[in-house]
RNA sequence: GCGCCCGUAGCUCAGCUGGAUAGAGUAGUGGCUUCCGAAGCCAUUGGUCGGGGGUUCGAAUCCCUCCGGGCGCGCCA
């Protein structure tokens, strides 16, 4: 709804400099907002208040020429000029009548926009290793990136989801000797465990799976179980394609799939390493000392330089980083976001400083990264200790499990990533008020009921038709409700912009309470027809939109509850 | 010691990225169901936006500093 508005700031701007008014070469970065208080109208301006100073006069003055100056608009009722020098926009009740036809006429299409153009956008998201089950925090990855991209998509990009692992390091070798040690009946604290081996009851089940001879097929192939016990690359191979089965199991039960698996070992076999290597060595920023082969970082806003070759000639994670982050934008990812835990923060300066270091023509900010932050789970208001290595955390499936797919999903995101998250798994699987979930899926389900009231009275109401009277939608609840709809393109385009779904999450709620009070405050199946497709009207593109931001975080709308 | 993140109502958190009188939920208090879903609604109490300085027409938001909490700081990944 902003558009117009924008449109017809440009065209006063552009009166006022061809009055000279203005100076010629300035740039406006002025932006139209939502008012908070509905005394200053829908939306505001203060352009005028920024200006003042280039025009060299009083904010309201330049205001007043800028109202002066402006075309009208058959949405716009009023303008005013308020305070130092805002720009209050108040619009014609038509304005929002028209943008409830577009909910119903847009349908599952509202809200988004194409403002991506349709650019290939890669979302690097959870990323585990595949050496045991995916924990609380992966969820909280997971559900970001997935939002993320589900955001991404919305607003126009070509989204790809890609998942990243390394198959052959130390952890995965790791995997390997504490599944044979199992296969081979010793467990941990036995004489003969090895030492940092993973010691869950999970690597069990992997020895028994191998040794039965199972088959897995995962991202696409198959891996059988050679049986061998002492065949450690047959039992790595087991493992990883069965923790990677087990991952995506849950993964899938969660709402999450991707569209690649990016392994760590196809860089070095396909030369990917060895060229960023060269690539780096080319453009001057390396330098060898003690033995080992250093990337000048500091060069590019690292705190200190960072070793590529270690003396013993291997190469350290970082290099493979950077090579598979240059593999994403070699594929044409004109928008990457990694999401990663922030305790991975310190990585970030020096994958940023070897893209850089490489002059591919990547721009400083690109990679963007969303970190988030530590999940504690409580239940029975003592927190459950989340201990990858112990073997006795958590698991994404168990948290499933107990509070649903909804609930899991939205309470992961609900919060901004970069803020500890407190993961009260008692509330998650409580159905009740105080549940910000099911009140939102109440308030769906609520319309679907009034519609089905509707057609065991014999009445109908034509969803497509567009000809209902909205002119006689006039009450505080009604108008509160329209406003509160037709906000859901601005916040789409706001979350998607910075990466932030739990703003959806956060005006879902906000637009679900207004939707229960209107419920409450008014009837919808009236005698007067005109008046009862006006509400319908009016609770259809609620639900519209609650069923398209419910989408967006992957959380069912249901008809029913 | 250095770097990043956080600190907003008793509690859990928003705050549209510098705008107008800082908002929700929950807890507390007081109301509302012969009627389409009470899994609901309405009203009300509650704030030195961790403290202090600064930048400007204007700061919870940006800068500096201090306090408190979290996470990092390896030729580990």
């Amino acid at each position: 709804m902003k558009q117009p508005l924008s449109h017809i700031v440009l065209q006063a701007i552009a009166a006022l400099r061809d009055q000279s008014l203005l100076p010629a070469d300035i740039e406006v970065p002025f932006v139209i907002e939502r008012t908070r208080n509905s005394e200053h109208g829908d939306f505001a301006t203060t352009a005028a208040l920024l200006l003042a100073k280039p025009a060299r006069k009083s904010p309201r003055a330049v205001a007043e020429a800028l109202v002066a100056a402006m075309p009208a608009h058959p949405h716009v009722a009023k303008v005013e000029i308020a305070g130092p020098g805002f720009i209050n926009f108040f619009l014609a009740p038509d304005a929002y009548h028209d943008e409830m036809r577009r909910v119903l006429s847009a349908q599952r299409n509202y809200g988004r926009n194409a403002g991506g153009a349709g650019r290939t956008a890669g979302v690097e998201f959870v990323s585990a290793n595949p050496t045991g089950p995916l924990h609380v925090g992966h969820g909280r990855n997971a559900v970001l990136g997935d939002c993320i991209a589900r955001l991404l998509d919305a607003t126009g990009w070509n989204v790809k989801r890609e998942f990243y692992y390394n198959d052959a390091g130390v952890q995965i070798h790791n995997l390997a000797v504490s599944t044979q040690a199992r296969a081979r009946g010793i467990a941990p604290d036995d004489a003969g465990w090895p030492e940092d081996g993973y010691r869950g009851d999970y690597i069990a089940d992997v020895a028994r799976a191998y040794l039965a001879g199972e088959s897995v097929a995962v991202e696409g192939h198959l891996v059988t179980a050679a049986r061998d016990a002492e065949n450690l690359d047959a039992i790595r191979d087991f493992a990883v394609a069965y923790l990677r089965r087990e991952q995506d199991l849950d993964l899938k039960a969660f709402g999450v799939e991707f569209d690649t698996y990016f392994l760590e070992s196809s860089l070095y076999t396909d030369g990917k390493v060895d060229e960023t290597v060269r690539e780096l060595m080319a453009h001057g920023h390396t330098y060898e000392d003690g033995g080992a082969l250093w990337l000048r970082t500091t060069d590019f806003g690292d705190d200190k330089d960072r070793v590529m070759r270690k003396s013993d000639g291997t190469f350290t994670y970082f290099i493979p980083d950077v090579a598979y982050h240059l593999s994403k934008w070699q594929r044409g990812y004109t928008n990457a976001v990694t999401v990663l835990g922030s305790d991975h923060h310190g990585s970030l300066a020096r994958v940023k400083a070897g893209l850089q270091a490489l002059d591919a023509g990547i721009a400083p900010d690109w990679p963007h990264y969303v970190l988030y932050q530590m999940v504690t789970v409580m239940r029975a208001g003592e927190p459950v200790k989340l201990s990858k290595r112990a073997g006795s955390y958590l698991t994404l499936r168990d948290l499933i499990d107990e509070a649903g797919r909804d609930a899991t999903r939205y309470f992961l995101v609900a919060r901004k990533s970069d803020s500890q998250l407190v993961f009260d798994i008692d509330l998650a699987r409580s159905q009740s008020n105080e549940n910000p979930v099911y009140y939102i899926q109440y308030a769906h389900a609520r319309v679907s009921s009034v519609m089905r009231q509707l057609a065991e009275r014999g009445l109908s109401w034509n969803r497509a038709n567009g000809q209902a009277k909205l002119a006689l939608l006039d009450n505080e609840h009604e108008i509160a409700l329209m406003v509160q709809i037709a906000r859901y393109p601005e916040v789409v385009d706001a979350a998607a912009a910075h990466l932030e779904p739990h703003q959806i999450a956060v005006y879902l709620r906000d637009l679900a309470q207004a939707l229960h009070a209107y419920y409450h405050a008014h009837a919808f199946i009236v005698d007067d027809a005109d008046l009862r497709d006006a509400r319908l009207t009016l609770i259809a593109a609620a639900q519209q939109v609650l069923a398209n931001g419910l989408d967006l975080l992957g959380v069912s709308a249901p008809e029913k509850m």
